[in-house]
DNA sequence: TTGGAATGTCAACAAGACTGACATATTTTC
DNA sequence: GAAAATATGTCAGTCTTGTTGACATTCCAA
C-alpha cells in the first residue's frame, strides 16, 4: 500500500477511479457530505434537550414499530447504557412508549406516541428535503450509484440490518 | 411535506427515486455506511490516546501542508479551542510542526513530521482499503454517481472547501 | 498609536459514547 | 425444581469531542 500507487493499470485503462487520489477525494466527499446530512435535524434539535442520538432512536423506532430494546441496540451499534439514557428521556417526555412483551415478558416493545411521531416527522422532513434536492440535482442514475457504493462500504452486519429494514416495508 | 407523498408524478414516471421511502433508504444507507467508513481508522486509534478528531487534523494537514490554523478551522468546522486541544497533543507528541508565518507572523503554518506522516498514512491506508473495495465492487459508473450525490448533499461552503482541495492536487 | 485580526490558553460545561458492577424478572435448560 | 442464560434497567465513573466566555499576546494596518 505505497503512497501514490496507481492500481490496476494491468487492465490498460478505466480503473483510474481506483487511484489513491480518487479515493482520497471520496473520503473527503463522505466527510463533508455527512456534515450536510446531519446539519438540518441538528439545527432543529438544538434548543430542545435532545441530540442526534434521540433522532436516531426515533427514526428506527418509527421504521420498525414494536421493536425491542435489544434489536435497536444492534441497529444503532451502541451500548445499552447509552441507549437507555436516550430512551429514558424520550419515554419520560411522552415521545416513546415501552410495552412489556406478550410472548416474552422480559422484552420491551417500543413505539412512538403521537408526539414522538410528530417530532420524528419534523426531523426526517428536514433531512429528506436535503436528500430530495441532492437526488434531484444528481438524477436517478447517480442515485443508483450512490446507493450501490454506500452499501458496499458497510460492514457485513450493518448491511444485513440495512437490507432487513428494506424488506420490512 | 406530508407522509407517504409521491412527488413528481406529473412527469409520468422515472421519479420513483424521489419517494419518501426511497429517501429514507438513502438516509439509512448514509448512516450505516458512515459507520463503516470510520470503523477502520477508529480501530487503529483506540489504544493510542488519539481519536477521530486527530485523524481529521492529520488528514487535512497532509492534504494542504503549510495550511494555517484558521484555514483548518474552516475546513473542519469546529471551534479553535476544540482544534487547539487536538493540535497541542499532536505537536507535543512530535507528529505535527507549527511554524510562525514568514509574511504574517501571527499565522502558524502546520506540517506533518515524519512520524505524523507515518501515522496519517497508516490511517488513510486503512480507510482507503475499504473505499477501494467498495469502489471495485460498485464499478466506475456507480462511483461517479456516488460522488455526484455526495457533492449535491454538502452545504455550499463545504462544497467550496471540497472543490478547492481538489484543485490543489 | 490605536484598533482589529490571528492565535493561544484557561476554565467550565454538555452530549454522547464507553466500562464495570449489580439488580430484577423471566425464560430456557438440565 | 434448580441453575443458567437472557433482556432490561440502573448507578457510578471515565473519555473524547464539541461548546461558550474571558483574557493575553502578537502583529498588521490605518
Amino acid at each position: 500500500m505505497a503512497e501514490g500507487q496507481t492500481p490496476g493499470t494491468a487492465g490498460g485503462q478505466a480503473l483510474l477511479y481506483l487511484t489513491d487520489e480518487q479515493l482520497r477525494q471520496g473520503i473527503e466527499a463522505m466527510f463533508f457530505a455527512y456534515r450536510g446530512f446531519t446539519a438540518d435535524p441538528d439545527r432543529i434539535l438544538e434548543g430542545m434537550s435532545y441530540g442526534r442520538a434521540h433522532h436516531r432512536a426515533l427514526h428506527f423506532i418509527r421504521c420498525a414499530p414494536g421493536t425491542t430494546v435489544n434489536n435497536l441496540l444492534a441497529i444503532l451499534g451502541v451500548t445499552k447504557q447509552s441507549l437507555n439514557r436516550v430512551l429514558r428521556t424520550l419515554i419520560e417526555d411522552g415521545l416513546v412508549e415501552s410495552h412489556v412483551g406478550l410472548s416474552d415478558k422480559r422484552e420491551r416493545h417500543l413505539t412512538l406516541t403521537e408526539a414522538g411521531a410528530a417530532l420524528e416527522r419534523q426531523l426526517s422532513d428536514a433531512q429528506r428535503v436535503r436528500m430530495r434536492d441532492a437526488y434531484r440535482k444528481a438524477g436517478p442514475e447517480a442515485v443508483a450509484g450512490f446507493k450501490t457504493v454506500l452499501e458496499a462500504m458497510m460492514d457485513d452486519d450493518m448491511r444485513q440490518a440495512y437490507l432487513a429494514l428494506r424488506e420490512g416495508r
